[in-house]
DNA sequence: TGATCCATGTCAGCGAGCTGTCAGGCCGGG
DNA sequence: CCCGGCCTGACAGCTCGCTGACATGGATCA
């Protein structure tokens, strides 16, 4: 689970992805309302954290950017001026939720839940592709029927894949949202898990698009 | 199981939880409107009892918020004010059933037991999985018709499972549920008593899923 | 008060299987 | 033909969950 913080005070947003990467998500902060209007507005999230009070562009104005240009990521909006009035603000220009300053962790962790739950929406929780089925709520993979196990990282491996068919997924994408972390040490690893999951999925599933990432053929393939 | 109950009157709220406590189930008590729609919006609980004459927000309110974020928990509501006019507001609310103060601790259970039943999809308190029966009435287990003692925090854990079965559940989702909200300290506590239960009921009702967590192989797998 | 039992948490050891690394082979593109 | 990216089999280290043994602590009863 891949989420943004948009903080400029540091030692705010250091605390931040303490929590957070101690909660299980994939953390990337940015300092600065352009650059936090940049990544928003470019790449996928499963959250945004956006505090108000930001140098280059407002807080408020990056949200209205977004949600103008039909990005429809949740956002939770942190902030220490807790006005009621800059509440519905927030709220009308597309904000999901509301935290003011001071915060304690926990309290941040469960509106994430809370907006990510929502967002998330109803969308079955069993995908199908050619004969191999993917069911999210029992964490299992079938195909032609028969289970197939798959192992904890195979399994996020592919399900990330699945998720995000019809698109050329690079091999740093991959391993940031199945490992976490940034640091792109040189290893074949996800090469080795593509691999691995070929082996028990069959070779069809996952394409090699060279020089660039995998790609699942989806529906607008 | 976990529960939260929504009552501003101390001497209620106590009567509430020890009865309740008493049945087995976990509580969380909460005293106004605002924290009980936090809570109830972030939380999981298998179903909430909620206080009509509330501080801060009006529990219809409330109710009606939880709706429409689309969180389907059963919620038994409960009110001095019995009459027929406000029942049917409750109802539209969305509550699921409805008990008028002064009441009987047992006639509370039994409608706690029902709608939590109905919620997960069961038409009676009686479960039968393979050679195996719960009564969740009677808080009883059998095999091949002969009864098992359980200790309470095996059948809390049994009874969850299956409850939620045809869903992988997670360690830290087990515990929250089993124990209350105390912090995940490191421990094995729940892979021992996951143990103990596989030692009197059989090995075949909990599958193990490396890395994710247990699952009882429901109706619809 | 002390003996005893039962429920439950803790701990250490174990084993299966997960996973990163590496070496070598394959293959497509220049 | 070579090069760089990708694939694959082997393997060693390690993680996770299971299990038996023990400690603790509350309840019961003499």
């Amino acid at each position: 689970m891949r989420v943004l913080v948009v903080e400029d005070d540091r030692r705010i947003a250091a605390d931040l992805e303490r929590g957070l990467r101690a909660a299980g998500y994939v953390v990337e902060t940015v300092g600065d309302g352009e650059e936090a209007w940049f990544r928003g507005d470019t790449e996928d999230y499963a959250a945004i954290i956006l505090d108000l009070g930001l140098p280059g562009m407002d807080g408020l104005a990056v949200l209205k950017r977004w949600r103008a240009n039909d990005r429809r990521i949740p956002v939770l909006i942190l902030t220490a001026r807790a006005s009621w009035a800059e509440r519905v603000d927030g709220i009308d220009a597309g904000a999901d939720d509301y935290l003011p300053k001071p915060f304690r962790m926990e309290e941040l962790l469960a509106r994430l839940r809370s907006i990510v739950r929502r967002s998330a929406g109803h969308a079955s929780s069993v995908i199908s592709i050619g004969d191999i089925t993917f069911d999210e709520r029992q964490m299992r993979v079938t195909v032609r029927g028969s289970p197939v196990a798959l192992s904890p990282l195979e399994y996020r491996l592919a399900s990330y894949l699945v998720l995000h068919r019809g698109r050329v997924v690079s091999q740093h994408e991959l391993s940031e949202n199945i490992y976490g972390q940034e640091d792109a040490h040189d290893s074949n690893a996800v090469e080795v898990l593509v691999g691995r999951v070929r082996k028990k999925l069959g070779g069809e599933l996952i394409e090699t698009r060279r020089g660039f990432g995998y790609i699942v053929p989806g529906a607008d393939a």
